[in-house]
Parts: C-alpha cells; sequence; structure tokens
RNA sequence: CGGGCUGUGGCGCAGCUUGGCUAGCGCGCGACGUUUGGGACGUCGAGGUCGUCGGUUCGAGUCCGACCAGCCCGACCA
C-alpha cells in the first residue's frame, strides 16, 4: 500500500481521559475510533491486525482439528429461557423485540446455538467434535471502559468441544489449553494460564490465561517458588496453624458503641484481637437471605460466595433486612444459636475455639465461642480472599498479587447445555448419553489491546511481525527526487513480490513527520531511502524495537529485510 | 446503579465565576511560495445549530431546570 493513498489518520493529541495506554495509542495512531461507550470503529489499519490475530487463532483452531463455521447473533429469548439464562446472565444479555412483538435477544456466548446444532449428532461415533466461530458478540456492559479492553460489541472466537464422556472431554480441553499458549505467544503476548472461576457459564474446571499489566481488571495469586497460580476469585492459601486451648464457657458481655472488627479487637486484646474474632455478613444471594462467616482480619472474596453457593445473583443486605433477620444492626451480628438461615463459613474457623462474636443484640458480643459446638453452619467453603505474601498451599512459599488482562478463558461445561436442548447421541451400548461440552473463548480486539499493552515504548506500538499492520514501512525521504523515488519504487517491488507486507511512505512530508508517524503505528522494520544513501548505494535499516538503525548495502536490503521478517511471522 | 468530572470547527483546549454586539487559541485541513536525513516557515483561506430541550432576560456559549451523551472511581466478563 501505498501511505499517500491509504487512510491512516494518526493523532499528535490523545484523548485526555484515556487511561489505558492501548486506547491512546490506537487512537493517536489511527487504528480504532470510538463510536459511543464500548463501540468502536476498526480503521483500516486496526482491521488489519484484527485479521492477523485472528488468521493466528485460525490456524490454532484448525490445527487441533476445529472447524469453523458463522452462527447467528440474534436469537429468539426463547432458546435463552430453555438453558435459564434469560434471567441468569441479567442485565448484560441485549434483549430486543421484532415488529412481530418476539423477544429477541442479541448473542453474548453462544452454547445454546451449538446445543442446537449438537441436535444433529446420534451418535457415539460422531465425536468429538471441535466447533467454533469467529463472531460478533454484545454484552450491554455496566462499565464499558479502557478503549478495546472493555466493550460492548467484540469479536469473540468461540470453541465448543463436543465429548460422549469425560476422558474425550479433558483431551479436547487440553487440546485448547495448549493451542490457546500457542496462540498468546505467536501474538506477542506473555499470558500466563491460571486456574479461574466458571462464573455464570456454569461448569466444572476452568482456566484463564491473563497478560500482566496494570491496565488489566483481573488480580492475579502465584506462587514465587512452585507452579501455583489462580485468579484472585479462586485462589487459596495456607495459614499458620492456630492454638486457641481448650474449650470455654459461651459468655455474653456487653461492648457498648464497640461497632467495628478494630474498635472490638482494641477495647478487648485479650479475648478479641481480629483473628479471634468471626466475622458475620450478611448477603441476599438469589433472593435469600445467607449469613457469611470470616476469621476477623480476613475479607471475602464475593466469587468464591457465589460459586459456592452456584448463585446468579448477589448482594450485601440492606440494613433492615438485618435488622428483620437478625435483630441488630451490623456491629453485633453472629451466628450463635442462629436458626432457619443458611449460613456459610470459611474454612479459617474450622475447629476453632474462644471465639468472640456479635450476639445479635446492639452493644453484646459472645466470647468462648466454640464454632463446632455453638454455630449450626450450613456449609464449609473457602470463601476468603487471599493477600500478597500468605503462603503457597502447594509448597509453603510467599504468594505474590498482581493485576493482569484476561485474554482467554476455557471452560469444562458438562451436560447443562446438551441436557437442556436434548442433544443426546447413543453410546456403544446403545444407550442414551448428553453429550458433554466444553466452551473455549478468546476476545480478539482485547487481544489485540493486550498486545500494545505489552509491546509499546515512548515512541509508540511496537507491532510483533506476527500481527504487525504492515511488516515494513519504506520510508522515503525525499519523494520529489527522481532516483530516490526510483530506488524506494523498486524495493517496494521487491517486497511485495517477495510476499511482504509492505507500506510505502511516499506522502509529501518532512522526514521527522514519517519517522515519527512509522513510530507510533509501530511497523516493526523501516527502510529508509534518502539521496544521501542512494548517492553511496546503501539504504538505513531501523527495527522497531530498541529503534537501532543499520545502513545496508542497496543490493541487500530486500534480502535481509525478507530474512527478518520471515523469521519472525510466525511469532517472536 | 452509587460517587466524581466533562460536553465549544476533524483533534486538543480557552472563554462561563462577573450575560453584551463579528466565539478565540494550538494542531490538523486547502492554495501559493520557500524548505526537506527526526514532528519546518511565511502569506492567504475554508471550517462552529457552543450536547439537546425548556426557562430567566432587551440580550444566553456564559444564569436556572430537565434530559442526553462521554470519561474516571466502586460491584461483573473475552
Amino acid at each position: 500500500m501505498r501511505w499517500s493513498e491509504a487512510h491512516i489518520p494518526t493523532l499528535r493529541d490523545a484523548p485526555a481521559d484515556a487511561e489505558a495506554v492501548s486506547h491512546k495509542l490506537l487512537v493517536q495512531g489511527g487504528f480504532i475510533r470510538q463510536l459511543a461507550a464500548g463501540s468502536y470503529t476498526m480503521l483500516p489499519l486496526g482491521q488489519k491486525v484484527r485479521l492477523k490475530v485472528e488468521g493466528i487463532i485460525r490456524e490454532e483452531m484448525n490445527a487441533i482439528g476445529g472447524q469453523e463455521m458463522v452462527l447467528p447473533t440474534l436469537h429468539p429469548a426463547e432458546i435463552w429461557k430453555k438453558s435459564d439464562r434469560y434471567d441468569l446472565m441479567g442485565e448484560n444479555l441485549f434483549r430486543l423485540k421484532d415488529r412481530k412483538d418476539v423477544d429477541l435477544v442479541l448473542g453474548m456466548t453462544e452454547e445454546e446455538i451449538f446445543a442446537i446444532l449438537a441436535l444433529e449428532l446420534f451418535s457415539y461415533r460422531d465425536l468429538p467434535q471441535i466447533w467454533y466461530q469467529m463472531h460478533t458478540k454484545f454484552r450491554d456492559e455496566p462499565r464499558p471502559k479502557s478503549g478495546l479492553l472493555r466493550v460492548r460489541e467484540f469479536t469473540m472466537k468461540d470453541s465448543y468441544t463436543l465429548d460422549i464422556d469425560k476422558p474425550g472431554l479433558d483431551a479436547g480441553f487440553d487440546k485448547h489449553h495448549e493451542a490457546y499458549k500457542r496462540m498468546f505467544s505467536r501474538m506477542g503476548l506473555e499470558a500466563v494460564d491460571v486456574e479461574a472461576s466458571s462464573g455464570a457459564m456454569g461448569g466444572s474446571e476452568s482456566i484463564e490465561f491473563i497478560q500482566r499489566s496494570d491496565a488489566g481488571e483481573d488480580w492475579v495469586v502465584t506462587c514465587e517458588n512452585c507452579d501455583y497460580r489462580a485468579n484472585i476469585q479462586k485462589a487459596v492459601s495456607a495459614l499458620p496453624d492456630v492454638d486457641d486451648g481448650e474449650s470455654g464457657e459461651l459468655t455474653r458481655f456487653a461492648t457498648p458503641g464497640l461497632r467495628t472488627i478494630n474498635a472490638l479487637a482494641e477495647a478487648h486484646p485479650d479475648i478479641a484481637g481480629a483473628d479471634r474474632q468471626i466475622k458475620s455478613l450478611v448477603y441476599v444471594i438469589d433472593g435469600e437471605p445467607v449469613i457469611v462467616l470470616l476469621r476477623g482480619d480476613h475479607e471475602l472474596q464475593e466469587q468464591k460466595l457465589m460459586d459456592a453457593i452456584g448463585a446468579a445473583d448477589l448482594r450485601t443486605s440492606l440494613p433492615e433486612e438485618i435488622r428483620d433477620l437478625l435483630g441488630a444492626d451490623p456491629g453485633s451480628l453472629g451466628a450463635v444459636g442462629v436458626e432457619g438461615v443458611r449460613i456459610l463459613a470459611d474454612p479459617a474457623l474450622e475447629g476453632r475455639v474462644r471465639m468472640t462474636t456479635g450476639a445479635n443484640e446492639d452493644d453484646w458480643h459472645y466470647k468462648g465461642v466454640d464454632v463446632s459446638r455453638d454455630i449450626d453452619v450450613t456449609q464449609w467453603a473457602e470463601l476468603r480472599a487471599v493477600t500478597t505474601g500468605e503462603k503457597c498451599v502447594k509448597c509453603g512459599h510467599s504468594l505474590e498479587l498482581w493485576k493482569g488482562i484476561e485474554v482467554g478463558h476455557i471452560f469444562k461445561l458438562g451436560t447443562k447445555y446438551s441436557e437442556a436442548f436434548g442433544a443426546f447421541v447413543q453410546d456403544e451400548d446403545g444407550e442414551s448419553q448428553p453429550i458433554i461440552m466444553g466452551s473455549y473463548g478468546i476476545g480478539v480486539e482485547r487481544g489485540v489491546a493486550a498486545v500494545v499493552e505489552a509491546n509499546h515504548d515512548e515512541n509508540g506500538i511496537i507491532w510483533p511481525v506476527s500481527v504487525a499492520p504492515y511488516e515494513v514501512v519504506i520510508t522515503v525521504v525525499r519523494v520529489d527526487e527522481e532516483s530516490t523515488r526510483a530506488v524506494a519504487e523498486d524495493i517496494y517491488s521487491q517486497l511485495r513480490d517477495a510476499g511482504i507486507d509492505v507500506l510505502l511512505d511516499d506522502r509529501i512530508e518532512r522526514p521527522g513527520v514519517k519517522f515519527a508517524d512509522s513510530e507510533l503505528i509501530g511497523i516493526p522494520y523501516r527502510i529508509t531511502v534518502g539521496p544521501r544513501g542512494v548517492a553511496e548505494s546503501v539504504v538505513e535499516l531501523t527495527v522497531r524495537r530498541g529503534l537501532e538503525k543499520e545502513n545496508v548495502a542497496l543490493g541487500e536490503a530486500v534480502a535481509a529485510l525478507v530474512d527478518g521478517v520471515e523469521r519472525h511471522r510466525f511469532g517472536i
């Protein structure tokens, strides 16, 4: 492409409120434009990158036997009602009506539709299958943000495995796991695979791929020593053993004005250090009140609570609801003797004695609480949030907490959707079995943004060759100079003939502008052709990463570029 | 949904407190000329329903109200 004929609207002034670097650089470089909150145009440059990312994903999906198709994004609401997700997905699901007043939704993921396609499978002999598409997904996000990192309309590669049994599912899952590692590495990411919560998708095992970045929204826990890594929504840690001594007598005592864990701990350090208190929280989960118990110095990880109950919706209780339920205000709450309410407790409380907790009467607490004796725990579940420095459950070394971008997520779904839609096949014995599904997603544009977050410097983007909009830019220093121009044109056609994706900067601009623009938009190789070099039969080769320059003899330039590009085209 | 902020040529902003007549600045854009190995300069020029609606006023970009949109901080996801 000739730059003079291309639409590459670079901007010198960045959007002032662009928080994420990728957002700023993609806008400045003329890759994307915002239309509305969470709605972006891919300009020619952006679309080229997107297509390259899709190409990598497609190659790796096909390599594991994936078959690409395209499903509708406009779905009858009825289908979503059938899988129960019409309600489950809440406000995030875009809903609309057609002219006949029929309820429709815009697809936010497509387990349902693929399960319906699976109705055409009848025998275990038809399995396994890996089906996928790359298509638009719609999500009415409460808060789109950070440019392409969190949007309402985006391209997702979503694939689904269909298997007759658990080993089949495991195999399909592992294939995806490996394919995902290759994809991310090929596009220039160092995404880490971590244990994750399955959330609203349903399913058992799940792994997220997280690219370390402060622009991200996910917190990841990793061990400094071993291979333990998990999303904070799932992460666990080892706690030092506690010796409370002998169980004692349950006793009420007055605590006027002491409404917080800290206040109580300060007033009664002997019996009520934060780690000797029971923190009692009241939530409303899917409409039902639930009491959540944690050690006083621990914080609740809400996703764990959702997962423990298999809940779709969660909120903290209102003060008046709490008063109706327990008869006291927050600050004096507890679960001792409470009946008829679901009580979840964190394992850090298991077996603890001589604990302190609220007595469900304002300004009164209990001491000498023996958890197993005094509290009727309905369900024990990992609920607390891991913090930095706690110890790894696998090896005992310290855990680190860091922030990243979720670029991919793979789930073992099970039979939820096949059962809902009746996707059964006959097994070897002629028995009808629900197809076991797995579901695997990658956000394409988010991937593009993550690449930029991970590959840039103060001058702009540094695209890996594998996803660069152009692999080489030829910067013509003096377009008006006949001989210079002729040399540039010659290199241009040679590179094109060699199959290189090349951009010829033939704009009538000063050199400084061209250098700056080529660095901003991040083309990995630049060949500078100017009268000075041409006079000596050399051109200047610049590698974007590091901006190191060297003069290359005219006759060798094309070969050097082709070699460089081809060595990095399939990943760095 | 709660909290904070913003809306003025394509982009980035000033003007608003203290209404006043032709609404400015930088970048970008067009023409001409001089320039051209790191974001040039001169001259001329094009381009704006001041987010929308309503109100106050002789007069509203400026004051008041409602609404809309966008951004940022908190609860969700590729």
